[in-house]
DNA sequence: TTAGGGTTAG
């Protein structure tokens, strides 16, 4: 005979091995319990969904929602929500979108989780009026929204280039006496950061610290890239410090964000001291934390300990990703081994990546500071997607080439195409067409760059 | 079951 409390402690093994990541035991465990008369049930089966959905994919877990029914077992609302969770995480916004359509034609009464789904998906296709639409029919209904409500739509404006609106949002939120927690402000900071908003992401940083909360190491992360990436490296530096002080516990995230500034910054060694420390402590490693050891080994031109871990991670089974393969293709360039750069690009292309306009960048560079300007030119010519560090490079390394008539006809190309090109690359045109005798049309091109200024900034 | 921080090029 099958008691439920049997099931019950079958589920609480099953949610212990999918919480680290240790699906087959999982598995294993369901098999054994069949074995002893313990039956699975729909707890069972949407533990093992979601944590399908997390680890490893949508397609593996809809096999156990095959599995589910065959046992005679119907989903219900929360497998519904995992699917169209993990759909999300893994960009397949159309399959979300049809797994909300599926749960109302089988019935099933969508519940708050399913809303938020439903939003996030839309804000990562882009769809923010759609998400804002879901929003009002949450406040409208019955239905009563949560706090992650209220984080997935702040999330999305800002990553959708709201903050002003996210911002809004958050504060009639207060007005209306939500207590925001600590994540509504990170994601908030975070979005302020991103939009270089600092003032306004360092008075919600100071309005955290009088609500009572503590910041935590995301909160410390956050900010601290947000330093980096406006170069104020030292201020980074000391939140780094900060951080260690106060006894945080650092992350793969805490430490890749330090040791790609340390990188940015030239200090190998203390990048390297910084990897050892990661390594040391146990971190696991992900995909993002290997792109920064591999960059880490190119920029003090390690090649061949980039590719040993190459070969390493593609043999213990992760997949490299788009990241992976730039930050080797650029350190090839920047090696000198152009050939090997463009053999990494067609392999990446063999791989089934899209055309990486980074790459393609990275190689114009190579070849311009290899001497191939005209190789350069011709790649240029070939690409389909360029951007404005396409055209600066371009333009700059033509300057350096003497060659300003051929970057003054790039610059009006860019300009027209209405895209933004470093000032440094259009003061060295102009200061070059000046300088060999040709002031008239360095006249010309400074009017065409004000006017474009006017249109387009 | 859901939401937040980390990796590439001038």
């Amino acid at each position: 005979m099958v008691c439920r409390f049997s099931t019950k402690l079958l589920n609480i093994c099953i949610s212990s091995f999918c919480k680290v990541q240790q699906l087959e035991k999982a598995e294993a465990i369901i098999i054994d319990g069949i074995r002893l008369g313990v039956l699975p049930d729909v707890v069972t089966y949407n533990t093992l969904i979601a944590a399908y959905c997390r680890f490893v994919g949508v397609d593996a877990a809809y096999s156990v929602l095959h599995r589910m029914r065959e046992a005679g077992i119907n989903p219900n609302v929360v497998t519904y929500n995992s699917l169209m969770a993990g759909a999300t995480k893994h960009c397949l916004l159309s399959r979300s979108l049809d797994l909300f359509e599926e749960m109302l034609q089988k019935g099933i009464p969508p519940d708050v989780w399913s809303y938020n789904s439903l939003m996030h998906c839309f804000f990562k296709s882009g769809q923010p009026d759609e998400a804002n639409r879901v929003f009002e029919d949450i406040i409208l209904s019955n239905i009563y929204p949560c706090p992650v409500t209220f984080n997935t739509m702040i999330n999305g404006l800002c990553k959708n280039g709201y903050t002003v609106n996210a911002l809004m949002l958050f504060r009639n939120l207060r007005r209306h006496g939500f207590t925001p927690p600590i994540v509504t402000y990170n994601i908030l900071i975070n979005g302020l950061c991103k939009s270089g908003r600092l003032g306004a992401a360092r008075r919600i940083l100071k309005e955290l610290g009088e609500s009572g909360h503590m910041p935590n190491a995301i909160t410390y992360t956050t900010v601290m890239k947000c330093c980096f990436r406006s170069r104020q490296f030292e201020q980074g530096l000391e939140i780094f410090s900060e951080m260690k002080e106060k006894g945080y516990t650092f992350d793969a995230f805490a430490y890749c964000t330090v040791i790609g500034a340390f990188v940015k910054m030239g200090r190998i060694k203390e990048a390297n001291e910084c990897m050892q420390r990661m390594v040391s402590n146990g971190i696991e490693l992900d995909m993002v934390s290997y792109n920064t050891l591999i960059n880490l080994y190119c920029k003090e031109g390690n090649l061949e300990a980039a590719f040993n871990l190459l070969d390493e991670i593609e043999k213990g089974g992760l997949e490299c990703d788009k990241y992976t393969h730039t930050i080797l293709i650029d350190g090839l360039c920047k090696a000198g081994n152009i050939e090997g750069a463009e053999h990494h690009l067609k392999y990446m292309s063999m791989m089934g990546f899209d055309s990486n306009v980074v790459a393609f960048n990275c190689l114009i560079d190579g070849l311009c500071k290899a001497g191939q300007v005209d190789y350069a030119m011709k790649v240029f010519k070939s690409i389909e997607l360029k951007d404005s560090f396409t055209y600066s490079s371009l333009v700059h390394n033509l300057c350096k080439a003497r060659r300003f008539h051929s970057a003054s006809k790039l610059l009006r190309s860019c300009l027209r195409g209405g895209m933004k090109i470093l000032r440094s690359s259009q003061r060295a045109v102009l200061a070059g067409l000046r300088s060999s005798g040709f002031p008239r049309e360095a006249r010309k091109l400074q009017s065409k760059i004000r006017l474009a200024k006017i249109l387009h900034y």
